[in-house]
DNA sequence: ACCCGTAGTAGACAGTGTCTACGGATCTCT
DNA sequence: AGAGATCCGTAGACACTGTCTACTACGGGT
């Protein structure tokens, strides 16, 4: 692929995008990207202030890849909010599994802590599609908590499911290799069980 | 505290311990330790390979302190399960708070990944406890699924509801602040609701 | 007395992120 | 058209990092 006027700012972040998948998160100093993409190391400087902005960006463009895999679901068709929320579930689980670098990236500490890149908005347009799908799965019962506070419980499920299993965490800890009892205990306890 | 003869590499260490509550998670540099601790920057590899195995034996100790809490905690006479479980995961998203730092390093992507450092096993015993209670607490039902696997969800729950409080995504997207009404929500999730 | 393994020092090396001075375009205004 | 300013990338310096390799001091065992 030639991307040699894009402008470099954006051809920086799709070096970065490649590097991450082909050498994992540790591969990204600034200077190897700058290498990749064929300029001098000061060169990203014009366009990022940081190299945490640069990697922040980069991050970015995972969380969009994320949501399109995610819109990609929810227009195929399939309307039951369950049935939407265990594929979205599934695809969370694969994405971070099947894009390991990406995935520490968009989620290391020093990047998120704060705030300072901005990178937690890019989660939000994620969550929305959450909290739409919760509110509709589950049986109105006027006493429980909102929609709102589920879909957040459910994301931390979701989210640490993700984490621990990348670790091997789950696998060491319940015996079992798959996520999936796993992630259907999770959505059955906070969505109400129901009859599959 | 003096700590001037119990070998360097237990200095080295503590001094870890007590840079990562001071300064956070990116002071923690071999030069910088072995600085603090007064010695040589080529000393600490007497004791530890790799920068990065210094690192593990510290993120170790704050697996010990985190289970000091727990066990002190079981120790204090309250047997009810249920209350049990809810107080030891205030514990665990207190931990997290407060010691920002140390969680950070805990849960490192480059020192979990493919358990190189033998840092996985350090949550074992936290886990069990995790498991015993989930077994307790929850009402016996034979075809439910076993106890490890609620408790690895609820685990997986968690960690991730401390994970996305400690970066405020949370906040941002759920609007409420406290992490109580989620962890309410998961807890009676996962082990079905009660009387409160 | 000798040797040897241990523990810490000191220096070198490649690599990193950031900063500054510089060069060459390109655009604008008179 | 000519001159000035602004943008964008280069090149080098700087302090700092993790790792590696001599080298030194010391202590105990045969």
């Amino acid at each position: 692929m030639d991307q040699s006027n894009v402008g470099l700012r954006a051809r920086l972040v799709a070096t970065g995008v490649d590097l991450v998948a082909r050498q994992g998160a540790d591969g990204l100093s600034l200077r190897e990207i700058a290498r990749q993409a064929g300029v001098s190391h000061g060169a990203p400087r014009r366009h990022f202030p940081t190299h945490q902005a640069l990697l922040a960006a980069i991050a970015r463009e995972g969380y969009r890849d994320l949501g399109r895999r995610v819109d990609e679901l929810l227009a195929d068709g399939d309307q039951d909010p369950y049935h939407l929320l265990l594929a979205l579930s599934r695809r969370y689980l694969e994405f971070a599994q099947g894009n390991r670098g990406m995935f520490e990236l968009m989620f290391r500490h020093d990047l998120l802590r704060g705030n300072q890149m901005g990178l937690r908005e890019a989660s939000v347009p994620l969550f929305e599609v959450l909290v739409d799908l919760v509110a509709r799965a589950r049986p109105a019962r006027p006493g429980g908590p909102p929609a709102a506070v589920v879909a957040g419980a459910l994301w931390a499920n979701l989210h640490g499911l993700a984490q621990l299993r990348l670790w091997e965490s789950l696998q060491l800890v319940t015996g079992v290799d798959e996520a999936e009892p796993l992630l259907r205990a999770a959505l059955d306890a906070h969505l109400g069980p129901r009859d599959h």
